[in-house]
DNA sequence: CTCATGTACTTGACACCTAAACTATCTACG
DNA sequence: CGTAGATAGTTTAGGTGTCAAGTACATGAG
């Protein structure tokens, strides 16, 4: 197989020793790639876009919910806490990329929703996103990423399940 | 099969339209999957022995360095800028679990290095770490387990490829 | 020897994220 | 109505991480 493949690097997944057990490289093998793919995508949205992956992740929100969200709707998709997303929502605003209303039914409630600029704008950098995710990807056929989808969800469940106090 | 567990949460991965791509998922999906289990491993870092995950990386690398290290080489396996090592370095000083003395060959480098307290609380809290990793693999028996290694590994490396511009 | 260049680390400014306390508003019950 | 308790959002303090500039030391060419 090609996963031999020589590399000079060390990183975090490379210092494994030999006595540490599969599911622990796993874990390690699972951030070391998450992160190498993440640093990608930050690096190319700062200098091709100037901006960061907190706020692409939180326009890709607001661009799939189509009528503007509530922060609270923001904070949960995004998993991110409240406060987060005050200061993101603060930012977005300055930018002119969002507005924000104070709802009239429940004036506790603030929808934010995208700006023609800021619709326009995602929008850009989401056709370029896509394209160095699809890049990435290439190293698997779609049937490996099939499964590779698969794993990764009976992962999350059961980490999901752990979290719930369930197991 | 059991992969269509009812979930009543909203994720990321969960806003994902018919339209995205299947690329676009797995990335989701590697995102949420890493999310979810390094929350659980941060929350019971935190609950359990009052540390962070930062500090945890930390530790590890330099108890299987064995005879200290350099910052510039806590560095590179950490994964992380020299100034990040600074403050983690600080932190763990001032915690009495490493410390910090200046080489007397090269008086610009530092030597860091755990205290008797410092690797007997980070065995402890590795052993327990690593149980919680095999209880979230559990959910994959030994073969999935190796297979699901392989595919993120050849995402990495092709992600490494692109990153050293050689595609 | 001396100075240019490179390396190791620190510092400072800023972005992101959390947890917890706080403000404002809504809702439901007496 | 009036108030207790829940909910939406903001604020604050602190950990984590980046990049860029600065300091101190090493090394090698002249």
């Amino acid at each position: 197989m090609s996963a031999g493949a020589v590399r000079a690097t060390t990183d975090l997944e490379t210092r494994a020793t030999h006595a540490d057990h599969e599911a622990l490289r796993l874990w390690l093998r699972l951030l070391a790639t998450t992160n190498v793919l993440e640093a990608l995508v930050r690096g190319r949205l700062q200098s091709q876009f100037g901006t960061t992956l907190a706020r692409f992740d939180y326009l890709a929100q607001l661009e799939r919910a189509g009528e503007g969200l509530r922060m609270r709707e923001l904070s949960e998709r995004l998993m991110v806490t409240g406060g987060n997303v005050t200061g993101l929502t603060d930012a977005l605003v300055q930018d002119g990329m969002v507005t924000r209303e104070t709802d009239d039914d429940d004036r506790r409630v603030c929808r934010v929703r995208l700006t023609a600029v800021g619709r326009r704008s995602f929008r850009a950098m989401a056709s370029e996103h896509e394209t160095w995710i699809i890049d990435a990807c290439s190293a698997l056929g779609s049937r490996e990423l099939a499964q590779l989808k698969d794993l990764l969800g009976r992962i999350k469940e059961r980490v999901h399940t752990i979290t719930q106090g369930l197991a």
